[in-house]
DNA sequence: TCTAATAAGATACTATTCGTATCCTATTGA
DNA sequence: TCAATAGGATACGAATAGTATCTTATTAGA
């Protein structure tokens, strides 16, 4: 066979591949036999790579820089740039479906729970590591972009911001989004912001 | 062969091979095979009576009535049954791991996904008669229980408690026992109740 | 430019599990 | 007592996992 891909063209389309059964099929059923037919490849190919479906997805999904790529907006006021960043975070969730979230999760977790079994120390991706502590991570900076300015400006009291009341926000969205899978209207944004959290952190 | 149990015994034979299976096995890898190997009887005799792995675990979580069995505690403030609730939820949700948890939802939806594609009327569990909205619900009633005492006591202002706010003591709890998947200290009951659900609704 | 190392891709194989079909018979209740 | 019901054993075809083997395109380096 002539024309042989290797390397990140490879890679970008076993990617698609994932992209495309993750969309068809969703992630219970998710069979890494189809994405190499997708891809227009062969398992071994994919096994070589990864070891694992979920850390296939992982990859894919890593590999998707969308999901990690905002920047802390700049309004002018703290409630304006928590409007705009808890909108951008429900955008993002949405590109996945619950499932998808669910599947990999559960699927990461059963990893990491049969390899601490073997006690073996496999490269899994520890929870401090993870996606989504990652997606976590990043959110957490942006907020504390967000919070030091509206400290600057008077507006936020630096004494009451407890980390939990920085995830506060963020939290409440991500519950929502991924626990209870209901959509974010602009209206649950401004009682998230407005009765909850800045009540909880206001200078009055 | 003699000895032929059948019915509720039946059952509850599966039952405890599910759960056998579940905390020897996860939910990823469970195998209706295993179960019926577990309860000493066939698979024909798990599909009679549930279609899939998923209605399988659920069937045996609800039979499981400790999940759901949790009464209002009166301890003679709110402050008092909010620390008493939020720990009795943690120690419910430890009965199951996370994996198992995360798993279960993602067949679940996998399955509502598909039914709906199919556009075909199976009894699945609808998204508002899930065992997660059940247990939701049970919470609510509770929350209601313990913030009308405090409402009458003059400890809360009924004015304050949107639908958002009754349910957040719970939700952030929720997140992190499950989404976090970190354990729940008492630090943590108290910083919720103390520092961010009591001064939202309390009267002063 | 030639050559040796590397890795893609095709194929085949074993093992596991799924979900269903078939058959036999213990148990129940009319 | 007997017919209906349902448990249990067994076997099956299909799908997929994960691995092994082999051929050959491609690359890097001498």
């Amino acid at each position: 066979m002539r024309n042989r891909r290797r390397g990140k063209v490879l890679e970008a389309a076993i990617f698609r591949g994932v992209w495309r059964e993750l969309a068809e099929t969703g992630y219970v059923n998710f069979s890494i036999e189809r994405v190499a037919a997708r891809a227009g490849t062969s398992k071994p190919v994919i096994y070589r790579r990864w070891p694992t479906r979920a850390r296939l997805v992982y990859a894919a999904l890593r590999a998707n820089r969308s999901v990690l790529s905002s920047k802390a907006p700049d309004t002018g006021t703290v409630r304006g740039d928590l409007l705009v960043i808890l909108r951008h975070i429900s955008e993002m969730v949405d590109e996945l479906s619950p499932e998808v979230i669910f599947g990999l999760i559960a699927e990461l977790l059963h990893e990491r729970d049969s390899s601490e079994r073997d006690s073996s120390e496999r490269d899994l991706p520890e929870r401090d590591s993870s996606l989504f502590a990652e997606v976590q991570e990043h959110n957490a900076k942006i907020m504390t972009e967000i919070l030091t300015r509206g400290v600057q400006r008077g507006e936020i009291v630096a004494e009451r911001l407890t980390p939990r009341l920085v995830a506060l926000p963020f939290d409440l969205v991500r519950y929502q989004l991924i626990v209870l899978q209901q959509p974010l209207s602009a209206q649950d944004t401004e009682e998230i912001v407005d009765r909850i959290f800045l009540p909880l952190v206001r200078a009055d």
